[in-house]
RNA sequence: GGUGGCAUAGCUCAGCUGGAUAGAGCACCUGCCUUCUAAGCAGGCGGUCCUAGGUUCGAAUCCUAGUGCCAUCACCA
């Protein structure tokens, strides 16, 4: 049983013996390091079924716990506080049980629960990823890799957003200014391709307002009545007739920037179990609105649209289908989620990785699926995040004022090369072997940095200012790993040898208490979607590695079992350390 | 205007279900490489936890109101 759990049982019969009272809880927390001991009871609580001075309250049962607990080796009582000192063999005994464990802190998955559908990056076809992507990416990755190292199934999966006016502007801008233009005609990514054309859709439709604007319509009418803007419509309503042309050229540009996509994907370092695709999953989102329409879920009006009313659940009326039957994001997400449950039987529930902005789109989208009456339409979660904002304000494709993903991991790994010759560290690390160690470090840098915040919050990402690679860094961390391998390298860690006995010095016991902790951060960073609390935690026990090792000497201890305890105990810090950055998608370097 | 989110050191962020003198990193200042990798360690400086009320033995944390920033409220996605 876990220590904790010991003692508040322990405390609880403390309180009914000396006091005859019931103790609802016991309220825990780790003792400060200014004082002595190692957990702390808070007294304070406890005056609600027991009057009396706190001081004395905690005396007594401090004495209690120290006779009745064999852990409990002395306690001392500060105000309200009762400070608890656990003996070293409990922390020994629980090094010996997780000492050779490669996974530790991750969960087996349990055949009896039901699996998850994380879905992310879900961008659409007519640009390039930029650095919004790559967070929402970074977090949608990490979440199911945490979800997976807490004992659940998980399935990766995005919504490709591949048809809609947004692919059409590209295309039209391609067939009028693009010249035939390839990937392969020109050496660009087919995902920058592609947005070029975007961009210059944007230029002559701004071309075309301004001057039908000088001809005196106002700004609203030149908007809507540009030629440019009206055959991409057009074109549009073209590709959802089946026009061949219109099709082909779909066909063959998605196809450009799904391979650009690719590569991008690649060299971030996720992936996905299963793609979806708009322009097949809003036709089911049609045949489930006739359904809900039959079952009263929704209401049809007069012109022909269909609406879902959420006034009773405080929102409004919401459009599922239009007047002219076409389907709008609502139609196709309610046909997505569904046809993914089919596809999936074993999906209970599952996570929509998108940005804040829709924050309404999901609540309403969540309470629709449970009007339709599906009963996983309750275990269905939206990790919604901050936007990335630059210090110029909002990133626009159009006006390309973003920062591209690629270019940004291009520009990581320069800077980890840069910091690296200065410390001259790898004088005989071959050229590739070098490579390799740059991208690692930049990528751990990025990516350390934006899972390192609570996905809710903003980020406000200054191009000028590089990411820093000292500190509450991924780096910092990553280097702490490539130290311990340093040491293995020379003493392999013998998991065999029993530590009973050993007393243990207090950066050894802090060390062993932060790694106690770690199996419930997983858990807890499962349950709330978090990486960022899997990011600090990690920060924390390798600032307390550090200081062991500054302070301590590993090889050079007095005994040898106490030289093999420091070697077996900086292997499971490493253990943890890979463990960790692997759910966050991070990979740790042999050496740095 | 309605709704939702955010507000903590000069900057970037932690702070779990309310608990001891609010913690880190960066920046700035002091020390520490003849010994396990100095992308490190040890220490210093730095706070009206947005404001005002309230609940409580106790509030950065919970409640109410206000202020500021952001998002959203389309037969757009």
């Amino acid at each position: 049983m876990h220590l904790q759990n010991t003692i508040e049982l322990h405390v609880k019969a403390a309180i009914k013996s000396l006091f005859q009272a019931e103790l609802q809880s016991v309220e825990f927390q780790a003792t400060r390091k200014e004082f002595a001991g190692d957990i702390t009871v808070v007294v304070f609580p406890m005056l609600r079924v027991v009057k009396g001075n706190p001081v004395v309250i905690g005396e007594q049962v401090g004495q209690y716990l120290v006779n009745h607990v064999d852990e409990v080796k002395a306690f001392n009582v500060v105000k309200g506080f009762l400070n608890i000192e656990i003996d070293d063999s409990y922390y020994i005994n629980f090094f010996n049980t997780i000492k050779a464990k490669n996974d530790y802190g991750f969960s087996k998955p349990k055949t009896s629960s039901k699996a998850v559908m994380v879905e992310y990056s879900s961008p659409n076809t007519n640009k390039p990823l930029h650095l919004g992507h790559v967070r929402n990416v970074l977090l949608g990755y990490s979440v199911s890799e945490i979800i997976k190292a807490s004992g659940q199934n998980v399935y990766k999966t995005q919504i490709v957003n591949d048809r809609g006016i947004h692919i059409c502007k590209s295309m039209l801008a391609w067939k009028r200014y693009g010249n035939g233009e390839t990937p392969e005609s020109t050496g660009l990514k087919g995902d920058k391709l592609v947005g070029n054309y975007y961009v210059k859709f944007d230029q002559e439709y701004k071309k075309e307002i301004a001057g039908l604007m000088s001809e005196g319509q106002s700004e609203d009418d030149a908007k809507k009545n540009a030629p440019i803007l009206i055959e991409a419509q057009q074109m549009l309503r073209n590709w959802e007739a089946g026009d061949k042309d219109t099709v082909a050229l779909w066909t063959l540009m998605n196809s450009w920037v799904y391979d650009g996509f690719d590569v991008t994907y690649k060299n971030i370092g996720v992936d996905f179990d299963k793609l979806y695709y708009e322009s097949n999953t809003y036709l089911l989102g049609k045949e489930f609105v006739a359904q809900g329409l039959k079952s009263d879920a929704f209401f049809k009006k007069d012109d022909g649209s269909v609406w879902c009313d959420l006034t009773e659940d405080g929102l409004d009326e919401k459009i599922v289908l239009r007047s002219d039957g076409t389907a709008v994001y609502m139609t196709q997400d309610i046909g997505t989620a569904i046809q993914r449950i089919k596809d999936y039987p074993d999906v209970g529930g599952m996570v929509y990785t998108v940005g804040n902005e829709q924050d309404y789109h999901f609540k309403v989208l969540f309470l629709i699926l449970k009007k339709l009456g599906f009963d996983w339409a309750k275990n269905l979660f939206h990790l919604s995040y901050g936007m990335v904002d630059l210090p110029s304000g909002k990133m626009k494709s159009r006006e390309g004022t973003v920062v591209d993903a690629d270019d940004l991991i291009e520009d990581m790994a320069h800077t980890a090369e840069a910091i690296s010759n200065e410390l001259g560290k790898l004088e005989d690390y071959s050229e590739n072997e070098r490579k390799t160690l740059y991208k690692t470090i930049g990528l751990g840098a990025l990516k350390y940095y934006i899972l390192k915040v609570d996905p809710k919050k903003r980020i406000l990402f200054d191009p000028k200012e590089s990411i820093d690679f000292q500190g509450n860094t991924g780096p910092f961390i990553q280097y702490t790993y490539a130290r311990i391998q340093s040491i293995l390298r020379k003493v392999t860690s013998d998991k065999s040898v029993d530590f009973s006995g050993l007393k243990l010095h207090d950066k050894e016991k802090q060390l062993l208490k932060q790694l106690e902790l770690f199996p419930e951060i997983i858990q807890n960073a499962a349950v709330q979607h978090s990486p960022a609390l899997v990011a600090n935690y990690t920060y924390d026990l390798v600032k307390d590695f550090n200081s062991f090792y500054q302070n301590v000497s590993i090889l050079g201890a007095d005994t040898d079992q106490e030289k093999m305890f420091r070697v077996t105990l900086s292997s499971a810090v490493a253990t943890t350390i890979k463990n960790a950055f692997s759910v966050l998608g991070i990979a740790v370097p042999e050496r740095m």
